[in-house]
DNA sequence: GATGAATGAGCTTTCATTCAT
DNA sequence: GATGAATGAAAGCTCATTCAT
């Protein structure tokens, strides 16, 4: 799991070889046919196993009774330290999110995940602190904007600071936020 | 080149083969190879004809004298426009962009289509009227909030109208502003 | 014609593509369809040629009259002087004879030229002056090993002067001679 | 390597296909490609094998302690074994040995086995055996009239006899030899 | 009559998958 | 249960040949 973790977030799906993850993981290619069916069900095994760590990462510990700023400014710092941390995971949720080879089930899994940040969203416009807006408009914003912060810093085209973390939780807060006045 | 488009925009460029790509321009498979040297570098000028789109589109009538405000709207409605009219190309520049087969002289064109955008946000910066960040952090926000929409749009999660763009709109400027006593 | 001759020497007769031979003769590569029913029937067209203009360079002025020693340094001095002039016509003749695509027709028109030396060395045999051996035999080793020679002087290994040629000529003729007391 | 040896001597490199040459071997066409990198490879694995064969063959038991007289006949003699015994492998060796796949390693072979023959014809000329021409000369014209010998064998053009062989062994030597008075 | 763009059969090569060991 | 050599379907690509211009 963790040969072709490394393998499918370096490299994609398709141009990463069976031979090439058996090799990495120090097996012979046909064991990874004794746990997986498939090229394609291991590509769906890893991605449901992304997809829970991250589910998990941003969920637990999270200020259920605190308030929409605070809750805003957890997720955020869970998605930080997950993309942090889990680095080739959270690059591989991010990329391979709309590939074809995933499963009916991978998909559901996924926006179960997503339900949770929707839930968060819903909550906020109905007391009124964030913007009236679809809630998927708004994960796409959040999410959108922290995924392509992630690549440009992967890519090397930006530092990663704790500086420049808090700035962009801001941004990405007052993107969402209702404005007084506004 | 728009059979292609297709293809590639809709199952990526692994996936797609060149008798797939033939078959939907209606030409044999051996015509492909008049006029491109072998499949990479298809997608490459594929690629680069849609940065080149996309750089003309928002670049057109910017307003160069305008406030960073209404040069922000500009920017961000061409970019509407063009993801609406030219879904495919978009679709196909987000997800492309950090593809192994593209070339260096691609790359190098998207970089260079990049500094547009760069170069807005350093103006602004200096006058005050936006946030004191790294201008791919800036761009990262608005251009991954951006593409996010988009594709929740395009997997049919939102509804796109004039409301939500315009909120949408507003959202990332709210992200990328400075905001007063902040 | 000249043009496939030059290609298929060089390169021979499957890597030599039609085009190739169309781009050096500056027609199209229809052009060459109108002339020739196929790649094989032009193969077959240029080898024919080249044997038709071997066997009138050895044939002309042969000193039918003369004795074994001076028809043999004839027809010795005649291939020498095609190989030197008509490199390439030789080289093919040499490397194409045994070559899949030839016709037939091709092969009778070697045979046929062969048919010259045959007649030679039956005479040569009868009257007592070339060893008692199959024609055959004696047409391998004398045009066999000009050939070799011809090859390694074209390939640079040895340095082409009428002293070589005269000796090579002369243990030519010492192979096939009858040798008194030997 | 044999179904290969069989197929490359009958048809030449180019016409053999790799598939043609698993169907032989009865092994699916992959399999060829677990143990040589690609067709060229292959065939140059095969020609280094023959040459290597080839040249064992004329060097086995060469009596170092001879005359030239002797050595010529051992040489000669062991070519004979050898296109006898190994028929394919030589025809391979004297039909490619300028074909346009081989390796600078796979001349370079071929050159080193050349440099016995040569270094024979050296020693013979400086004791006054042999006659005064370049050992590639003589090379061209003993070894180019046996491959020639050989090719009409093949072809059917004569029968092998072992007086046919005496004969044209006595020939060459007559070809290459210092003659007394001459 | 000449052209050369278009064709598609057929080549070389790859790689997901199997199965005898 | 683990292995990895063997497989063959299917990919990318070439080129002899055709035919509308």
């Amino acid at each position: 799991m963790s040969a072709a973790l490394e393998l499918f977030a370096e490299q994609g799906f398709e141009t990463t070889t069976v031979p090439m993850i058996a090799d990495k993981a120090v097996v012979g290619a046909g064991t990874i046919y004794r746990y997986f069916t498939n090229k394609e069900a291991l590509g769906n095994a890893l991605f449901q196993d992304c997809v829970r760590q991250f589910s998990e990462a941003i969920q637990r510990g999270y200020p259920a009774e605190g308030n929409a700023r605070e809750q805003f400014r957890h997720i955020f710092c869970r998605m930080v330290e997950f993309a942090k941390e889990q680095e080739r995971a959270f690059y591989l949720l991010e990329t391979h999110r709309h590939a074809r080879y995933l499963s009916e089930e991978s998909h559901e899994l996924f926006r179960e995940m997503m339900d949770f940040l929707r839930a968060y969203f819903r909550a906020g416009r109905e007391q009124g602190t964030i913007r009236s807006m679809p809630s998927d408009a708004l994960i796409a914003i959040v999410y959108g904007a922290f995924a392509a912060l992630y690549k440009a810093i992967r890519a090397g085209k930006i530092q990663e600071t704790p500086d420049l973390i808090d700035s962009v939780e801001q941004a990405c807060w007052d993107a969402v936020r209702v404005h007084p006045h506004g």
